[in-house]
DNA sequence: GTATGAAATTTCATACTTGAAATAACTGCG
DNA sequence: CGCAGTTATTTCAAGTATGAAATTTCATAC
């Protein structure tokens, strides 16, 4: 009928449907972002991206490198580089060099890094409880089971 | 027993299941968000800050303030100026002053801007079909209901 | 051993993001 | 009226984010 060409009248048949639910998780994911980026600004003047790689460190006490915490993170090589960096010049995070590869670093925290994120991890695990305390049990294990399958069906691509 | 202040020894009951879902639901978004960027860039030559300020106005043809803007998308002031002012310099976007109050100014889609997004929307509509094509239409309705719930219990505070 | 290409990281330009401070305009009390 | 306080917005510095280009190193085939 009309010219516009990705438009066909319907598109599939649950769009609108799964529209609704992308706005919501959006939604939810940003409200309580919102709210752990202001709390770990004030209990530890930090943010939420350094957290996010202290985090993603703290459970490799090995080491991981900068292409690997890139991909975990799902964040750019780039972006990844500036943030080890600040924590670097602060005394969280080291950077080593291997003697096997020398394109590659090795990042690790510092003890002072392990020290601070526990204190971190705890109080951030407190919130989350907090935030989604409304959410019961059930369907707190059900979301999630929806949420890994969906993220396992999906990334299998590419 | 120790001497950290807010880690009490198991936090509350279900934390633990409520920090796996969160990080569940941050990738789960995350993963997406991602998805959706690097589409819009690829066929519109645009970003997702822009994408969003767009809905929101589409959905307002009478148009918004920009602290409307800011509070619906869950952005600081100071970010939607400087999308808002891309978005006008591009010929998207107007601001016009009310002769009301003279510290506000009206925001709304151009004539360009309502077509351009038209156009997005049907894509993004069919690119959400999607990414969440795995998810059922049983499953869709129940996560969403979930998610309303949620937000709606909890943005109630502060 | 040396070109060729792949891999890991950094650098760069641009844009987004926050939170706080600055500006400007409105409101209402005295 | 005058001015104290509030509200709407912009400005600003610092940090985050991307994607692409540049660097450095490695690996492999000649």
């Amino acid at each position: 009928m009309v010219s516009t060409p990705l438009s066909a009248p319907e598109l599939s048949k649950g769009s609108k449907e799964r529209l609704r639910l992308w706005v919501r998780l959006l939604r939810a994911s940003r409200t309580i972002e919102a709210e752990l980026r202001e709390r770990l600004k004030k209990e530890f003047d930090t943010t939420l991206p350094r957290f996010d790689v202290m985090a993603a460190l703290y459970r490799a006490p090995e080491g991981m490198l900068m292409s690997d915490l890139s991909r975990f993170l799902l964040v750019s090589n780039g972006n990844v580089t500036g943030i080890v960096d600040r924590l670097v010049s602060e005394g969280f995070v080291l950077r080593a060099r291997r003697n096997g590869d020398r394109r590659t670093s090795i990042v690790r925290l510092t003890r002072a890094g392990s020290d601070l994120f526990r204190a971190m991890a705890s109080a951030h695990e407190g919130w989350i409880g907090e935030l989604l305390g409304d959410v019961s049990g059930n369907d707190t294990r059900r979301l999630a089971a929806m949420l890994k399958s969906f993220r396992s069906n999906w990334e299998g691509r590419e």
